[in-house]
DNA sequence: GACCATTAGGACACGATCTGACCTAATGGG
DNA sequence: CCCATTAGGTCAGATCGTGTCCTAATGGTC
């Protein structure tokens, strides 16, 4: 009666986004209207793109199912913590051209999220093991969420920076794009001050503000956001060349190691090999290769070998003592 | 024009969730009507809860922030996708007392993505690490979110089922509830053809099936799902006690190692120790603590010293081939 | 087969609501 | 100081939404 028509079919909408039938007599009850009205609404829905499935006979009733379009998800709290716990945890190391996408959802999500749910997700993140780049290199999470937004909302960005040497810099920027490169995250953003395109690796800035002016976006030299990293990165060659062996059919191996650490080609039935480059996440590397759980061998980079062998005397330090 | 009042809210709600600002005029041309009637639709929006934000001056414009309740996200197919990889990937080892939400999420997402998303979803799940509950049991995100659907609609739920022993069963259920404990997935069930209440192992069900035949829910004897899994499983008895040393700050360590797998104490500047008990993931647990990073030892049980000792023969051999 | 539940939708009348076109006021930035 | 923005009042007319009647069709159950 008192609430209208808008306000009403988001609450319909919420309904039936619970996988479970509503006959209409109880959507009615709970919307406070009448049974043709609800019939009206659901129609309305329909027309909106929304795929209502209805089923007639007894027990039967409304149920929202997939359709062309995603309709707005409608969350109750603890799903919505449930979702920014479990982004900000695989926002480090998501699937390879999906981590853009998974830190635009969650600064979406965080932007309308309430303080008090806001609060849980950080407590809850603190429990879990923090967003690592694999050797060490910490997020915060709220960095990647501050930067998409800014970004999406083209507004100027100033944070510290501590470039390669250590020392550390301010920097006011318009950022362009996020780009994740499997294991790092890199900001590509115009430097106001050097008044040249610059990249800026994520685990290095601190303290990062929108100032809330907006820009024109500019034209990148290169075209692709993407495409200019790369090159820029060509140059400082941060990549290890890795190859290893395992005693075990390829499948086998592939199940147990992220894809973007590359594909194992079979070297007969019950062996195959990884030969990849990977960033300078040697440390993590091993740890990596000894999960798989099978018998191994490395044989390059000096450095990963180097860093199996001490890691396995740890192992056998730690067993042997006490 | 043709579009009515309540779509346009709809839509007018996704513009605004664009973390950017909308002046009026612009608005007012996407959803093409007045001014006016956008300043309308604001002032609808704020009176259902959403709090809109104004600035007014030059390149002011409005703006959705965060209020009291969480708006209905309006995703796109990327965000979604990512969402729906995310939470599945998580969907094993969440933060406790989260994964029940973050599957009850999962069911909702999944219950309403179109099928071109569905398919994306599966093919770049596919790239990441399966699900694992860290001693090789794989649980396909799928027969969670089944499971979670049919607990929430009311609906029996058919199985294949491997007991203990290893004999493959069928299982025609009400499903109650679905529990999990930090490592491990269970569904606490009435099952038909015992007659009886049911604990099963999630990692041990295959071809879970939602008939689709609604059913009364029936009371639990011992009232909460959580403590009769509790009870039954303390009858199974299974859990190692565990203790580690480490030679590195609690604080260090506490950072490297999930937090469900118990706290760091420190004994001292430099040193520390968990104790703890674990389920049967001993295998997975040697790799976890290799990877904390600095010299450590295990003290008990002995099926870890032993494991730890192999993982460091193994890694030795590795490095020492070739 | 009969019966009962459900969804589906047409017709109509009354009232509520929505919209656009005018106003004026207030505010922030350059 | 000027220009952009938001904010809101008022009014007339059209539009829309609602509840109360109908009737039809369908699926399950006894």
């Amino acid at each position: 009666m008192t609430t209208d028509t808008p306000a009403r079919l988001l609450q319909l909408l919420s309904l039936l986004q619970t996988p479970r039938e509503w006959p209409g007599g109880e959507l009615s009850d709970r919307l406070g209207v009448s049974r043709r009205t609800v019939r009206r609404d659901i129609d309305r829905l329909r027309e909106l793109g929304y795929p209502v499935q209805a089923s007639k006979g007894s027990d039967g009733g409304y149920r929202l199912v997939a359709g062309k379009a995603l309709p707005p998800l409608v969350l109750d709290d603890e799903e919505a913590v449930a979702i920014a716990v479990g982004l900000r945890a695989g926002a480090g190391h998501a699937v390879e051209g999906l981590d853009e996408a998974s830190v635009r959802a969650l600064a979406k999500l965080e932007q309308v999220l309430p303080s008090r749910l806001r609060r849980r997700v950080s407590t809850l993140q603190a429990a879990t093991t923090p967003l690592t780049s694999g050797d060490g290199a910490v997020i915060a999470p709220e960095t990647l969420t501050v930067m998409a937004s800014a970004v999406a909302g083209q507004e100027r960005l100033r944070f510290a920076y501590r470039s390669k040497d250590g020392t550390p810099t301010k920097r006011l920027t318009e950022p362009h794009r996020l780009v994740s490169t499997g294991r790092r995250w890199y900001l590509v953003a115009y430097d106001l001050d050097r008044a040249d395109w610059r990249t800026f690796r994520v685990d290095r800035v601190a303290d990062p503000f929108a100032t809330g002016a907006r820009f024109a976006p500019r034209e990148l030299p290169t075209g692709d956001a993407a495409e200019y990293l790369r090159r820029s990165m060509y140059v400082r060659q941060e990549a290890y060349e890795f190859e290893a062996t395992f005693a075990a059919p390829a499948a086998y191996v592939a199940a147990r190691v992220p894809a973007w650490l590359g594909t194992p080609e079979p070297l007969g039935e019950d062996s195959c090999r990884i030969r990849s480059s990977v960033g300078d996440a040697v440390e993590w590397l091993a740890v990596r290769l000894a999960s798989v759980d099978c018998e191994f061998t490395v044989q390059e980079p000096a450095e990963l070998v180097q860093r199996v062998r001490e890691l396995g005397a740890r192992l056998s330090r730690a067993a042997a003592d006490n």
